[in-house]
DNA sequence: CCCTGTGAAATCCTTCACAGCC
DNA sequence: GGCTGTGAAGGATTTCACAGGG
């Protein structure tokens, strides 16, 4: 969903910037929970065969998106899952804190604010706007609804912030510009409209009737191919 | 996230069963919304250069996926909003309402409830079941909350129906246990865990802190890319 | 043996570019 | 002239299958 489809090496680095292909990249938190459950629950060793199982993708897959990142696996044995697991989190920037901005506090943003798999999981909720008078002041999760006029201020006050648009479709677009303009880079939406933004500027979208649909499409081709037969 | 990425035919179906590629079918539903908004606003035609621009789409991608469709434009003129709402429509089995069962009524599954985009779009939610004896009897958006004992019975009384599954991670995988034994065979997961499923049924996932990190991800790469440049 | 790492093949998806119809 | 529909080209991703280290 996320803009383009290129490579994504780190632009300016010099020599062999190894490229990670963006399919990969959006399986290395699959992968990561994965580790992160298995040291838990103290295994220290993995095969790819065994990660792969419990991230639900092919064993090959996983061990040509590990090999993107380098070679951190041992012939004969398999993965550390230590090792592993703090490569992946240096690959992806999840080393420290990241600020998340969340505007609207519907039962969406509610339902965000209050999940416990942000924190913990590299992300911590530093704002919570939104626009109804009635909701400023609320403390969510540690944190209190403040007006959607300080969204320039929270934005300013934590650089490199992620903005999450919880807000209804028709007013996606506006707060999306004013984020985009206070200085955010990365959206992530769950408005049913595709926004418009600049292209150095990552978005992706969470659009629960979209999944459903693409459910009912096979539902449908289910029943299709259930008639033909009976026909 | 689905399963599989193999051309999902008609199996069944004589002769030439025009097989619609899966990342097509995951874009149709970025289709159909924009021309329903475009219906809602009058428009009578629209072009394929338009339709891509309201679905954040190339007009090139947007022609050969509705090329698969068929062809149900005019050369020279463009597509009839009502006529490719309406084909859309039918592929995607969206002609009457499927019925939505949600478990866990927490925070997220009261926002899905509450979501005005199901119904109108093509889903109604049936059920709503939760464990906790506290919520049991609670209407939620004219829906009233049902134990969780009560799963078989909703199941069986709405065939062919969606599984939502907005349960806490440790359940998640009992849960859709209990769906699929039920003859559930379309799952939407909230929960950070790979649900192991029988082949036939269609898995769906969506995962906030996995989107999260993947935004993580490119605002770390800005962040090296300008220390190598000013270094 | 077991298991990783990886070229090469196969598949899937997107983009190009233009023939053909309005 | 404008615009769709589509082969063909070009990329990207996945899968295969096996060399090579433990």
């Amino acid at each position: 969903m996320a803009s383009s489809r290129r490579r994504i090496g780190v632009p300016g680095l010099r020599g062999s910037s190894r490229a990670v292909p963006a399919a990969t990249i959006a399986r290395l938190p699959l992968y990561l929970r994965a580790l992160v459950a298995l040291q838990d629950v103290g295994v220290q060793t993995v095969s790819s065969e065994q990660l792969a199982a419990e991230s639900a993708v092919t064993s090959a897959k996983l061990r040509k998106d590990l090999s993107y990142l380098g070679s951190y696996g041992r012939r004969g044995v398999g993965y550390s899952v230590v090792e592993l697991r703090s490569h992946i989190e240096d690959e992806m920037g999840l080393t420290r804190d990241l600020p998340v901005v969340i505007v609207g506090v519907g039962n969406l943003g509610h339902a965000l604010a209050g999940y416990g798999g942000l924190s913990g999981r590299g992300f911590r909720v530093v704002g919570l706007l939104d626009i109804d008078p009635r909701r400023i002041g609320e403390p969510v999760a540690d944190v209190v609804v403040r007006p959607l006029d300080d969204l320039e201020d929270v934005v300013a006050a934590h650089a490199g912030c992620i903005g999450v648009v919880a807000v209804p479709a028709a007013s996606a677009q506006q707060v999306s510009d004013r984020l985009v303009r206070a200085g955010v880079r990365s959206l992530l939406t769950f408005a049913p409209v595709a926004l418009a933004v600049p292209d150095e500027v990552q978005v992706r979208k969470v659009d629960l009737a979209v999944e459903l649909q693409i459910l009912a499409y096979h539902e449908q081709a289910r029943l299709a191919g259930a008639e033909a037969v009976a026909g």
